[in-house]
DNA sequence: TACGATACGGACCGCTGGTCCGCTTCTCGA
DNA sequence: TCGAGAAGCGGACCAGCGGTCCGTATCGTA
């Protein structure tokens, strides 16, 4: 247990990478567009102390992206309904789904960035397998759902409803508002819970 | 309108050119790890004849997705039932996704790799954009989704649980047989229709 | 066969993510 | 306070990628 406390210039780098990351991505268009040097420079640091303090491209997007997904998580694990577990499944699961709408919504960028640089599938990360194994033990415990085989794909198919690049296309170039997109989403939820949805 | 057959040496080469690049993508996990100086070497031809033929990577890869695509779009388009436009609606949604499904198990690498290389977002090809048109027209004429201003989602919604990686993560990495993943999808799109699925 | 149009091919380019190592800066015991 | 050594810094450097260019070889035609 060789525990060693980092170096004050180490951390207050490390910060100032963080915040030129987050600025950088968020104010570019794509996020192809913002090179590693770019963000060293942005940052006042070398390459290298960028590389020393986040290991990678995807590390340091991963770092970005989970500070947003933080609170999201901890309310989903420990907090009020309808996000915390004191919530039945029917309504936990839109609510859920939602929650991670925003999220993308409000971090396109990073979201982005994350689907597209995790390596091979964004289906490896442990964040997904997270996610997808909560949801599909809410659906399980949904009547239409349980012990039908398929809520295993159900989980998958509703979480590809709110990926990234689609959220992004929709938002961003669709011009679809924030609102009509959630509104849109809870739909698609409700019919695939079996709950009613209003009448065409 | 000057249109000059092209010379045989040409065509000979934009052929080998076809055949080896889909050999390799094949043949290899990631579509990452191959390279166009990969393909021009297995060809046997020069980098610059891969690049006049097929003009980028992109290209060239939407040139071998679409000779698989071809016949799934002209069943679509002007075949028999149910893929062919005389077919109700509620049967032609499921058995649209079915071979989209199916098209996407048969050439994953493909799939994976156009998804992949897709510029910024597999969203703004015209593929994509006539997938999700016709859809969308679809569930329009079926009473749970018309006018209800939804049906546009739903479409990308359903459209997002055949992605190519999704489908390649389960069938792939999760080892999920082929018939199972149909059955599984089939179910979901049952859900989302309204239709009457196998009870739990 | 000879000649112009066409296509070939691989050296070359710009740029990227990532590494390396001589030098600076911090930390901590004396 | 000081100094030695660990920890960290930074930018020159590297390998590999997609893509370009142009001198040369090949094809089609008269």
């Amino acid at each position: 247990m060789t525990e060693r406390k980092p170096r004050k210039d180490a951390t207050r780098n490390r910060e100032a990478v963080f915040a030129a990351a987050d600025a950088l991505f968020a104010g570019c268009g794509s996020p192809e567009d913002v090179t590693m040097a770019d963000i060293a420079a942005a940052a006042g640091v070398g390459k290298g102390t960028l590389f020393r303090a986040y290991g990678d491209r995807t590390g340091l997007i991963r770092a970005l992206y989970g500070a947003r997904l933080e609170p999201v998580r901890t309310a989903v694990e420990s907090g009020p309904p309808p996000l915390g577990p004191d919530t039945p499944p029917p309504v936990r699961v839109p609510a859920l789904l939602d929650a991670l709408l925003c999220l993308k919504l409000d971090n396109r960028h990073l979201a982005v960035a994350l689907e597209a640089a995790g390596a091979d599938s964004p289906y490896r990360t442990e964040h997904y397998a997270h996610w997808h194994a909560l949801l599909r033990d809410l659906l399980e415990r949904i009547p239409a759902w349980a012990g039908t085989g398929s809520a295993d794909f159900a989980a998958h198919a509703l979480l590809a409803a709110t990926r990234a690049d689609l959220v992004a296309h929709l938002a961003g170039d669709g011009g679809v508002p924030r609102e009509e997109l959630r509104a849109r989403l809870a739909d698609f939820t409700a019919s695939v819970l079996g709950t009613a949805r209003p009448a065409g």
